[in-house]
DNA sequence: TATCGTTATATATTTAAATATATAACGATA
DNA sequence: TATCGTTATATATTTAAATATATAACGATA
């Protein structure tokens, strides 16, 4: 009695399936999880810096891909203010909060899918 | 008239849903689509060696994944034979087989998936 | 027992990505 | 006009991952 690759993975190594999602566009990724988080946090604390530093990410590194974004974008994410009453500050437009919540409902559909072809594992 | 978020993503950057998948185990990544090509070229090729080339990936990265795939699994995925009549070698089991058509149809389902994906951000 | 090309392994080097650091520019406010 | 903390930018350093290189062990065969 030989052991079908199910009940090895399921049986002995407990495995389940997962994945990541983004919006793709031309070449390479263009709008993922990380993205997703730093405008939740840019909105929340009001600030490109601040959002870095609650996601342990370096300044340059938000700061390059908000940039990036704003590039891409037919309309900018965030408006930033260098100088102003507290130094400046950046916030979001409504577009990015549209895309964040489209990410939401895509990533729990994606959710879903991967949930079930763990299940589908494991009958 | 304020464009939506599809119409920005869709009609001006023609965006879409892309992502990978792959097989977890206790903390992290187990099985994804790399393994999955480097099986497949074992199978082919007849060795690691050759496998490795064929993908331009280091024998090194390749004999520790080959390693790791081994130790992690219930059954192993190739078994190598050091020296013998050409120099030696590797097959892969009928488990890795059953692995690698497991991902196949795990693959279309998820292709199926983003391309749904894909086209609900176009209507 | 010499030969073959492979597996198995250690170590050095390269590469790419990230963080770290420093600093100018900004603009409302007191 | 001095101050604030931020944005914006360049450059140096660190880190992690990969490749590159070298070599011993392997075992069937002639």
């Amino acid at each position: 009695m030989t052991k079908s690759i199910k009940d090895i993975l399921i049986k002995d190594l407990n495995a389940r399936v997962n994945g990541s999602l983004w919006l793709e566009v031309g070449d390479g990724h263009f709008f993922g999880p990380g993205p997703v988080e730093l405008l939740e946090r840019i909105a929340e604390t009001g600030s490109i810096s601040n959002a870095a530093k609650e996601m342990k990410m370096s300044y340059k590194k938000a700061w390059e891909l908000i940039n990036r974004l704003n590039a891409q974008m037919a309309t900018p994410v965030v408006i930033p203010q260098a100088g102003g009453e507290k130094g400046g500050g950046s916030i979001i437009t409504s577009e990015a909060i549209e895309l964040i919540k489209y990410h939401r409902l895509l990533r729990k559909r994606f959710a879903d899918f991967l949930e079930k072809e763990t299940k589908r594992l494991k009958f």
